[in-house]
This record gives structure tokens, C-alpha cells and sequence, in this order.
DNA sequence: GATGAAACAGCCGAGCT
DNA sequence: AGCTCGGCTGTTTCATC
């Protein structure tokens, strides 16, 4: 992990399906070795893949939001196989403070979100955040 | 934004450097049909980038933690660019409920997390959410 | 949207420092 | 050992139908 692993960690993250080449002309370097560097991130886990960045509203989800959770550690085996399987759970943390699980959705309404909500409480209490703005949009972290 | 149009989404959400030929054959077209499908969905804003999926932790980021801030609406435009220019953050949302921004941070140790929320409790009252683990990790909305 | 040709990038070898 | 330079393969792109 040198200066070079970095700049090119920081050139996929503005643009994952930016070429070797292009790449390796910023390094100063050859195809090849850029390639190489990169598999060796990928082995490493350091880079764990390439994903795509789209706009939930033009896809119909116009509702982001934010629920804690308050559970007892007991109920915990059986809340994680279910909110693993909700495909509109974009994360979920176990937390320190008083909620034990903050978990971050997309619906394309409220009436969704409500019924998701409904479906939560039979683990513990929650505390919905809705998103009315981003000033900070998603972004990866600081390379 | 046909069933095609998704699948070619899908495809980029799971390997955003899959190359257009692999992808023109899983939904049955030609290359050039594939290729021009993306550029629409480029332009449309649909697709906003391709971006990258790092491991925090390789890279010396061990503590994720979300952060509640209260602040009255007129700290606002001061606050907007101070948060944009931290790169520790990750998101900040403009939230319902008790308090006004939900704030995503990534630092190395508690130590610079703590100096961090100093800065922040100029602007207001703040809360703190460290993150232990996450049982469903950051992924994209559903499609 | 499909086809075929041309340009381009990515991959694997050999030779070098 | 790692990097650079070469050729080869496969992919992308453009013009045409």
C-alpha cells in the first residue's frame, strides 16, 4: 500500500470502469504493472468490488429513511435472517446508545415504509428518521 | 426502463467493470444495443457514476460511527460547507425528528471521531451512534 | 436493433534493469 | 523480483443495413 495504491484507489472510486491504461499514463507506469497492482488489491480484499451508483428517485424510491430499533440481544437470531432477506434494507448496524440496531431503507412511499415499520415492532420499539435532504450525497470514504 | 434496462443495472450493481459483451448476451442483445442502453441510462441520471467498494478497516478506518446533530435553521448555511469539506464524512441527511442531521462519519480511532464531534457541537447539540458490526452491509437499493 | 470492420484496451509472453 | 516492451486476443465503437 504506497502513494500508487492509493491514486489509483482514489481514480476507481471516482470511476470503477475507468481503463488500466488511462490509469497507468496517471501513475507513470505500464499496463501490466497497474494490472497487477490491482489484482493484488483484489486478493486482499482491500477492494471488495465494483458497484454502481444510481438515483433511487428515478427508480420509483422516493422515501429514504432511518430506523432504530431497540431489541433484546435474544431476539437477535431471529431479526437478523428477516432483515437480511428485506431487499429495500440498504444497511444495517448494530449500534451503542440507547437503540440497539439502526437500520437505513428505501421505499417508493410511506405507505411501504409503514407497513415495514408495522413488521419491526414485533422485535422492539422503533424511532423513524425520514430523509428530507442530502447536502453530503453518499460517498465512499477518504483514500 | 424496461425489464432489460434492469437487468443491465443489476449486472453493473453486483460488477460495475463487467464488460458490455458478457452483459449483451445475458439479456440477448447485441453489444452496440447494450452499449446504448447505458449511455441513455447515463444521461437520464439514472446512472449517476461507477464507483468503488473498499474494505474501511485494510485501510486504517476502524471506527464508523453516525452522529445526530440539533441545530437551529439559521447555523445551517454555515454548516453546509464545513460538513461538505470533511472527508471523514460519509453522508450527512437533513432528518425528521429530534434531531435535524444524521451525520456518517469513518475515522481511524475514537481519538479523532472525538475531536471531530468537538468541531460539530459548535454548531448544536449532538449524539453519538458508534457502529459495533453490520449485519447487512452498505448495498444498493433493490432493482 | 443487428451486422461487420476498424480502433482500442487488456492479457501473456520475453528481455531487461 | 519487478518493470517495460512486444505481439496477440478480445472488446468496444462506428457506419451501414
Amino acid at each position: 500500500m504506497d502513494e500508487i495504491d492509493h491514486k489509483l484507489l482514489r481514480a476507481l472510486q471516482r470511476n470503477s470502469r475507468c481503463p488500466i491504461k488511462s490509469m497507468s499514463q496517471e501513475v507513470s507506469l505500464s499496463s501490466p504493472a497497474v494490472s497487477a497492482r490491482i489484482e493484488r488489491l483484489e486478493r486482499q480484499g482491500i477492494i471488495r468490488g465494483y458497484t454502481l451508483d444510481v438515483d433511487p428517485l428515478q427508480l420509483g424510491h422516493h422515501i429514504l429513511a432511518y430506523i432504530n430499533l431497540d431489541m433484546t440481544p435474544n431476539e437477535k437470531p431471529k431479526f437478523i435472517p428477516f432483515i437480511a432477506s428485506v431487499p429495500n434494507v440498504i444497511e444495517c448496524n448494530c449500534v451503542t446508545g440507547a437503540y440497539s440496531m439502526l437500520i437505513k431503507v428505501s421505499y417508493p412511499s410511506t405507505q411501504e415504509l409503514d407497513s415495514f415499520i408495522g413488521q419491526l415492532q414485533q422485535f422492539g420499539k422503533t424511532e423513524t428518521q425520514i430523509v428530507f435532504s442530502s447536502p453530503v450525497p453518499p460517498r465512499g470514504i477518504a483514500l
